[in-house]
This record gives C-alpha cells, sequence and structure tokens, in this order.
DNA sequence: GACTTTAAATACCGATCGGTACATTTAGTA
DNA sequence: TACTAAATGTACCGATCGGTATTTAAAGTC
C-alpha cells in the first residue's frame, strides 16, 4: 500500500472526529465519511484508539506548522510575533470549519492523563507555550517565562471564549490585555 | 416522591459524567453508580440528555456558589477580589477530585450551538464573566469590561492549563498577569 | 386482611458499539 | 492464462447503547 492511502484516511478521520467528537463517532461512520471500510481501517490500526491517536499527531503536526507559519507572516519582529499570536488566532476563530481545539477536546473525551492520547494533546500544548517562550527570549524580555506563560494563557482563554460565543472578539480581547502586558515588561527592562 | 431523591440521583450523576465524561457514561453506569434503577431514573427524565441537563444546571448552581463564596472570603475589596479569583481557582485546582470544568467538556462533547447542554454551559460562563464585571465595576475601574474580560481569559486559560499540566501553578501565574494589567488600569484611572 | 394504586426491579427491545471471520476482488508473477 | 498473495467489502460477532414493557414489591385505604 502507498503512504499516502493511510495518510488520506487519517486526514478525512480528522474531519469526522473535529466535528463530532470521539466517543459520539462511531467507526461505522468514521468507515462512510471516509469511504474506506472497517476492515480497511483495521488493517492500519489495531484499535480506534489508535487511529484516533495518529489523528492527533497529524493535527498537532499541521496545525502548529499552520499557526507558525501564520504568527511568522503577520509580525515580522519576535516581539510583533508574540501579538500576531492573537492574530492568527482571530483568522482561526473566523474559519468557517471552527468547532474549537481539538486538544482541549481530546483531554475532555480522555481524561486519563496516562493515556496516550491525553499526553500526545498535552505535549502539543507544551510545544506551543516553548514557541511563545522562544520568541519572548529573541524578543529580550527579561522574563520571558512569564511572557510566554502569559501569551499562552491569554489565547487558550481566547480559544475558550470562542467556542462559548462568550465575547464577539476573543482574539482582539486577548490581544489587547497582551498588549498591556508586553508593554509593562518592556518598561522595566 | 420526595424531591431530595430526584436531587440526590443527579448529584450522584454529575460525579460519573465529570469523571468518566458524557458520551462515555451510559445509563447503565449511571443506574449502577447511582444505586438507582434505569426505570427510577427515566420515572424523573424523559431522556439522558434531560438528565445531564439537570447535571449541568446542579453544577451551575453550585459551582458558581462554591466560587463566590470563596472569592468573597479571600478578598474583603473588589479589587483585591478580582485578585482572589486566582486563589480560589488554585484551590479547586487542588480539590483530589478536580478534573477539569465541566462546562468546557460539556459544550466539547455537545458542540452544537442549539443544543440545550451546550447553551447552559455557555449561560453559566457568560455568568462568571457578568460576576468579573459587577466586581470590576465596584472597584472603580474605568473600563470594567476589558478588565473582566481580562480575568475571564486568565481564568479559562489556567483551566486549560491545570488540565493539561502544562504547568506547576496556573492559577498562582494566571494571579501575575492579572496583577499587572490591575496595575495599569489603576495608573490609568 | 383484601384491594387498589404507586413505585421500583427485572428482563428485554432494536440499534449501534468496537472488532473480526470469511468471501471476494485486485495485482503481481510465471 | 493459471496461480499466488495481498488488499478489500460483506456479513457477522458478543457487548453495550438509550429506552421500555412487564412483573414484582411496597404503601395506603377500607
Amino acid at each position: 500500500m502507498r503512504p499516502s492511502k493511510k495518510d488520506e484516511l487519517v486526514r478525512k478521520a480528522l474531519d469526522v472526529y473535529y466535528r463530532h467528537g470521539f466517543h459520539a463517532s462511531g467507526m461505522d461512520l468514521v468507515a462512510k465519511e471516509t469511504g474506506i471500510s472497517k476492515t480497511a481501517i483495521y488493517n492500519h490500526f489495531r484499535t480506534k484508539d489508535d487511529l484516533i491517536l495518529a489523528v492527533i499527531q497529524l493535527r498537532d503536526e499541521e496545525f502548529r506548522a499552520w499557526m507558525v507559519s501564520r504568527i511568522e507572516a503577520l509580525g515580522d519582529t519576535a516581539e510583533s510575533r508574540l501579538l500576531a499570536v492573537f492574530d492568527a488566532h482571530a483568522e482561526w476563530f473566523a474559519q468557517k470549519g471552527f468547532f474549537g481545539c481539538l486538544f482541549i477536546k481530546a483531554c475532555a473525551e480522555f481524561q486519563d492523563v496516562d493515556h496516550p492520547i491525553h499526553q500526545q494533546s498535552c505535549a502539543h500544548q507544551r510545544q506551543a507555550l516553548a514557541y511563545y517562550h522562544d520568541l519572548a527570549k529573541k524578543a529580550g524580555f527579561s522574563s520571558p517565562a512569564d511572557i510566554a506563560l502569559s501569551i499562552w494563557l491569554l489565547a487558550q482563554g481566547a480559544i475558550v471564549a470562542a467556542v462559548m460565543g462568550v465575547v464577539d472578539d476573543p482574539a482582539g480581547d486577548a490581544r489587547k490585555a497582551a498588549v498591556t502586558l508586553l508593554c509593562t515588561a518592556k518598561r522595566q527592562d
């Protein structure tokens, strides 16, 4: 089999799980939506959890690559990129198929901290934080860890707000708070 | 039947759903864990969704009451209470049975924005924001809406961080950012 | 104590769950 | 073209899903 077949399956399965949830999507539905029979699916993956794990990993790679590319396109310096984080999130929220953060949802459905799906989802979030930390260091802030964490917390809050429709422009609101935090931190340098 | 019987059912069902998730918890499990037969459950609630909705409503009342009482105990002025929000969250995260925010998880499992469970969960979050807004107004900030939203975003981010174990003390980290924001806002008054 | 009414327990419904045995098709080899 | 091996689709497995019909137990009422 060509590797693209397997990748195609995972990508289509990602759509299904993202839209309908993990436990709510049975293997029959996945088979129907992907156009690949259950037998073929189970030829590639031993269990449903294995498939979901592959879905999480694909989303991890694709989404992180997309987010980084947007941040780097929207900001030309390390400091401006810390704010571009929220512009990129605003773009994400505005996408037609936006249904929240797959990793937050995965942790919500697979609560056991030892579960691979849970751990993989957490790893994604840590990498996001690490990226912000890198930006904060390059921007020359005296306490880059605090800056990075603030950005991360505001971004995650914005995602929750976007899903729950608490405010109209969660990314913009989070950005305003981030501007204040960065300005204050800069003044102390 | 006495009303306490029904309340007892809902409270025990809350435990089950909070620990195992909504779709992952079948009615047979709920019956076993609550010690109430399915027939009795369906005598009180027409469908599983109705039971879940009652669970969400109970959690809404109980959790909001608990959070407000802790915030008011931990802070004696409106401004200090805006920071006590994070101390209360720290207490919550430290509780043995902490498994994240039920409302975030409910929205993750019931994505349809028209679904009553989804809407009820969103309503809870809006009420939290409204409470922060009230505190910000009483504290005399010039733009209480921005302050309240910042607090809310940081708190939600802290919850996500607590669930995903991204950092050791998410509530404390969020508090630090909030302190900076409140100080900056105060200076502009 | 006999009778009625109400509530809960058991057993069961069709549908769907995750997963698989087996028949069928396809592709490669000679 | 005959044969083999890999991949696929179909049909099905026991278990469990949400929900209910029926039976059993409990509580009044006279």
